[in-house]
DNA sequence: CATTTATTGCAAATGAATTGCTAATTCATT
DNA sequence: AATGAATTAGCAATTCATTTGCAATAAATG
């Protein structure tokens, strides 16, 4: 299983106040130390989800890698922080606004590694029709797209 | 991150001639040994994906787990197996047949694990749409839900 | 049946993620 | 600002899935 490396392409991310990220941190009770603010501030500046150990270098001698794990473990906890995976079994993460219109996919070129941030889905109806089939409640899904990008399909 | 213990239910599979594979299997050039038989004739049996190690059990002696992982890799090469995410970072394997008609997802239940294939799809235009505005080809995606089982929503 | 070539089993290595423990830090309260 | 209780960070060691090196073994071919 290659590793990928996550290139540049595509946003559709509110970068705006980081403060707002803040607030919900500490709304939750959660204590803001500095090893956390780096490690949010580091993500509120990300384009595309990210490894632990790309926040880990990115934040170079801030916070040790343990930490790194911890917070990002924590901040999934309160739902601040979105886990994806890209098939290369490396979890990536990103800030995640809270409520449904946040929700997206990515698509990632299995020759570059390239990301590009998707504003499709498919319909709800599709989740609603699974949940009468099998009686299951409350459904997520995970969903990622693979293929090549242009630049690569140049070749 | 728990670990999923997965179990019955639902199926979707066509289980009828073994040989069918071995067909494929053999005339993709490999030879066919006596564990890959083993892992062959063991995934056949199964309704749902499962792990190496599942598969490593369930051939107690037959076979080494490093030579399970490299059986394994070797029929996703050949296009002979599927794998699958069940976010628990453990990867699950399973047959596939040839061609589109076996394409399918998964829906776990995030309490006691339970697997249910489902039929269902989104729509191939979602794909095109996509192909057309990121210009990405050979477009191909992971989806899986999750939920509450009917079972566990008892509780 | 011997020879060549690929494959297995075993042990060791890898790499992502987690954990135990002590020192350091945060935050509320003087 | 200083104190103190409780939480958190850093470091090292561990876990667990997966991969790999290598000597021994088994498969296919003439």
């Amino acid at each position: 299983m290659k590793t990928r490396e996550i290139q540049c392409c595509g946003n559709i991310h509110d970068r705006s106040n980081l403060e707002k990220w803040i607030d919900r941190l500490q709304s939750a009770g959660i204590k803001l130390t500095k090893p956390r603010r780096a490690i949010l501030e580091y993500l509120h500046n990300q384009k595309h989800p990210i490894t632990n150990r790309e926040i880990y270098d990115g934040l170079s001698n801030n916070c040790d890698l343990a930490s790194v794990y911890r917070t990002i473990n924590l901040f999934i906890e309160i739902g601040l922080v979105q886990q994806f995976d890209f098939g290369d079994s490396i979890s990536r993460f990103e800030l995640i606004e809270p409520g449904e219109h946040s929700h997206h996919h990515h698509i990632i070129c299995n020759d570059c590694s390239r990301v590009i941030e998707l504003d499709h889905c498919f319909p709800d109806s599709l989740s609603e029709t699974i949940a009468k089939h099998t009686g299951f409640t409350g459904i997520t899904h995970k969903l990622e797209f693979f293929g090549i990008c242009s630049n690569c399909n140049k070749d």
